[in-house]
DNA sequence: AACTCGTGGAT
DNA sequence: TATCCAAGAGT
């Protein structure tokens, strides 16, 4: 008689084999070209992923190459994705593969976390997908699928971190392919096993789904709440000199670090009466004149804040020439023309901005 | 341990 | 429209 682990596995096997989507990641088993697939597909879909992953690929096709880019150069080819720490880590992490592992991706879990961007979660998605090694692995889906198999009704027991989950993968993917089951764990979350509207007729372990026997298939995992997100509103402010526009770096820590957006200027209640304040006199220490706001408001929704994000159109005064540098300017300060963009990241909010302004 | 960090699709 | 949340990591 086969315990759980092995019942789970002698099904999910050959559905995976059958059913899989063709990814893009599952067409190699380079264990950097996964190891990237991995760092993008964090919190992030699969289509958005497809749209960035072979670009990515073909701008630095191995570790050497990406260890030796600028960061504004990876920063670049991960603008829109989201998550610009990913792509920072992911850099670093590729440095730390080619100084101290000799540009070798390690199959060992303990040596894998230690590179940066790499946590828990990567460490054995690449050990097993790309040595396929028998380490285990527990994502957002694969966690749903565990609760549910199991009947697991304790919130706390419920999500990724748990170690009843990890003990549990660890000896699924074990039963048989650890590359073919800890694909097929995430795959069934992704596909069958999903959030709202679980497809339970066509899963191929539904014979061993407590949740499913006791009707809870939608119940399980619990919600969880979020604090309402707080709404910030802002003054973009488009500052023209010669048909160019001026952008800024954000500060090296927080909400977009280091990216390149129109310079933000906090509206006031005492401003909502439509027009931007004179003490938009001067921005990244470009003096300005003639400030009006422009139309409506670009709204852009982050995890735990919204912006609503007011253009309005000011003059640049007499610049000072001296600022000027070979790059063009002032390092963090940039002016660029229309379709015009700097090395280093943009943020999809800044695109947006600039798609309203014609830039 | 709770919080932060982007974006977009599905419902 | 509002809400959820997706192949998480770092602090």
């Amino acid at each position: 008689m086969l315990d759980f682990a092995h019942r789970i596995a002698k099904h999910l096997e050959p559905w995976f084999l059958q059913h899989q989507r063709d990814l893009t990641w599952r067409r190699t088993r380079d264990p950097y070209a996964i190891w990237v697939s991995e760092i993008m597909l964090q919190q992030t879909r699969v289509d958005t992923v497809e749209a960035y992953y072979g670009k990515f690929l073909d701008r630095f096709p191995d570790v050497g190459t990406l260890a030796a880019a600028d960061e504004s150069d990876v920063l670049a080819a991960w603008s829109g994705l989201g998550y610009y720490r990913r792509a920072r880590l992911l850099h670093a992490g590729a440095r730390h593969v080619a100084e101290n592992l000799g540009g070798v991706v390690p199959d060992e879990p303990d040596q894998l976390r230690k590179i940066p961007g790499v946590g828990k979660y990567t460490a054995g998605a690449i050990a097993s997908i790309a040595f396929d090694r028998p380490a285990g692995l527990v994502d957002g889906n694969v966690a749903r699928v565990l609760s549910r198999l199991q009947a697991i009704e304790e919130p706390r027991l419920q999500d990724a971190s748990s170690a009843g989950h990890w003990a549990m993968a660890q000896k699924i993917v074990q039963a048989g392919s650890p590359r073919v089951l800890a694909q097929a764990l995430m795959e069934l979350g992704a596909t069958v096993c999903t959030p709202m509207a679980p497809r339970c007729e066509g899963c191929p372990v539904r014979s061993e789904c407590q949740a499913l026997a006791k009707g809870l298939q939608t119940a399980i995992p619990a919600p969880k709440q979020r604090a309402p997100s707080p709404r910030e509103d802002l003054w973009a402010v488009a500052v023209r000199r010669d048909g160019r526009v001026l952008l800024e770096q954000r500060p090296t820590e927080g909400l977009l670090a280091g990216l390149w957006c129109l310079p933000l200027i906090e509206r006031k209640i005492s401003d909502r009466a439509g027009a931007p304040p004179r003490s938009i006199a001067e921005v990244t220490g470009v003096k300005v004149k003639s400030v009006e706001a422009l139309a409506e408001p670009v709204k852009h929704v982050f995890t735990h804040r919204v912006w609503m994000l007011w253009p309005c159109r000011g003059e640049a005064a007499i610049v000072d020439m001296s600022h000027q540098t070979d790059e063009g300017d002032t390092p963090g300060r940039m002016w660029i023309a229309p379709g015009e963009r700097p090395r280093g990241g943009i943020p999809k909010v800044t695109e947006k901005v600039l798609a309203r302004l014609g830039f």
